[in-house]
DNA sequence: GAAAGTACTTTCCAAAAGGAAACTACCCTG
DNA sequence: CAGGGTAGTTTCCTTTTGGAAAGTACTTTC
């Protein structure tokens, strides 16, 4: 009979189950290569159509961009409106909750400015 | 002959560009499924060995436990110390360096919590 | 009526990521 | 000398991710 005679301790808080989901679901709802670039994007821009983004993003194809923007619009962190002019025109625009990101982009850069300077000397 | 007009705007400042390398940056050295879960259960749990870890982190194989702490050894953010016990015992800590991530790893848990909280009410 | 712009979608493919299971190798205890 | 513990590595496979290129569809401008 196999038998398992330690168990997990340090992550078996109540309180690290509620934050090791949490970190999950933050870092799905973030997961690919555009995400970031995108969000950041649009908190910079506001408001902004396809082809902007495409030119903004550079690197992304258009394919990406779409499947990245129906992500980001099905978890509520952008939205999208078809504005009614000639030729139709989309906008794209960060929402309310789509700011609340700003924090955690901040410290992600933060970061990442402090380690390039610690690497480098 | 084909011709772009518009060009990037928005992302064109010097302190964009430097902002979009450093969450590249981070992002790369944080990439993979399991590198968030291992820093945290370390910053936790300060010491632990590698079956210790195979116990903590639920789901993760040796293969990838392997692989992912290679990864962050790398990068300074964990150290890995032999121990003359016997049988000879490893131990990885998290390093001074990968502590810095803390407020980042914080964030991200943050907002999951506030995530979770306004989409369920 | 050709060119260029809007906003995408589709297809086809390559590379990267991840996992299960087995295997190595060494040590201690009963 | 079997069983269980240490710390991994290797193999084989599937899934996921991402990108290039071309296509769709409709409109305005020259």
């Amino acid at each position: 009979m196999k038998t398992i005679k330690k168990k997990s301790v340090v992550n078996n808080t109540p309180v690290c189950q509620v934050r090791i989901q949490a970190i999950s679901d933050t870092m799905s709802i973030l997961s690919g290569k555009w995400k970031f670039h995108i969000l950041g994007t649009l908190i910079e821009g506001e408001s902004l159509g396809f082809m902007d983004l495409l030119r903004e993003i550079e690197g992304i194809g258009s394919k990406m961009l779409s499947k990245e923007l129906q992500d980001l619009e099905s978890n509520h962190l952008i939205s999208r409106t078809v504005k009614d002019t000639k030729p139709i025109t989309v906008k794209y625009a960060i929402t309310k909750h789509g700011k609340t990101l700003a924090p955690v982009i901040d410290e992600l850069a933060k970061w990442g400015i402090a380690y390039r300077q610690s690497v480098h000397g």
